[in-house]
DNA sequence: AGCACGATTAACT
DNA sequence: GTTAATCGTGCTC
């Protein structure tokens, strides 16, 4: 089996970020797999990250961090967009990996279908558009991805070189203070 | 019950 | 570089 076991998600985020840089993102719809290689992470960690969504403690939206690592926290964000992470640490401490971006490599008719209007190298950067491309949305939250029962999960994938992943601050935190604003929390493949 | 704002994107200038 | 699109969430009254 390929489908990485809650125990991978059970561990330090940041460690989680790293590691699944060249794992492989897997969406089956219609018995049609759709498929990327996850290129570009971020790491929210606990209530004291004031980045994360936890900042605002146990609420109605943020139930499903405090849950199982290996669960899928799916939120809507901006009116528009659904966002795709990767529950971690153990149960009771509020943390996720956030999928930013997915090179392309099973299902690409379907992922045309829902990106084609722009260009191939612009369908899966970034984590709304992932989120399309998969038709991911609200009825993935806290979906378990450790099976193969939900039509999503994470393989094995491609090893990455530790001189190809670079390490740099979080994006779209407008309005988050220091230092968690510039914490190098994001990871992604050169 | 009302309000300000957000882990973004695409289409502008 | 700037900005509209668009609504759930969490906070205040």
């Amino acid at each position: 089996m390929n489908i990485l076991p809650c125990s991978f998600y059970n561990r330090p985020t940041l460690t989680v970020a790293r590691e699944l840089l060249g794992k492989r993102l897997v969406r089956v719809e219609d018995n049609i797999r759709v498929a990327g290689i996850i290129v570009e992470t971020e790491a929210y960690v606990g209530e004291g990250d004031l980045a994360c969504h936890a900042k605002a403690g146990k609420t109605p939206r943020t139930r499903i961090m405090y849950g199982e690592a290996g669960k899928a926290y799916v939120y809507f964000n901006y009116g528009l967009h659904w966002m795709l992470n990767a529950v971690t640490e153990r149960e009771g401490f509020p943390a996720a990996v956030l999928i930013l971006a997915i090179r392309p490599v099973e299902g690409l008719e379907i992922i045309a279908s829902r990106r084609g209007k722009q260009p191939k190298a612009k369908w899966t950067d970034g984590p709304a558009k992932l989120a399309q491309a998969l038709s991911i949305d609200k009825s993935f939250n806290g979906v378990d991805l450790c099976t193969r029962e939900n039509d999503l999960w994470i393989e094995r994938g491609e090893s990455i070189e530790n001189k190809r992943v670079i390490m740099g601050p979080r994006v779209g935190l407008y309005s988050v203070p220091e230092p968690w604003k510039s914490k190098p929390w994001r990871f992604w493949v050169k």
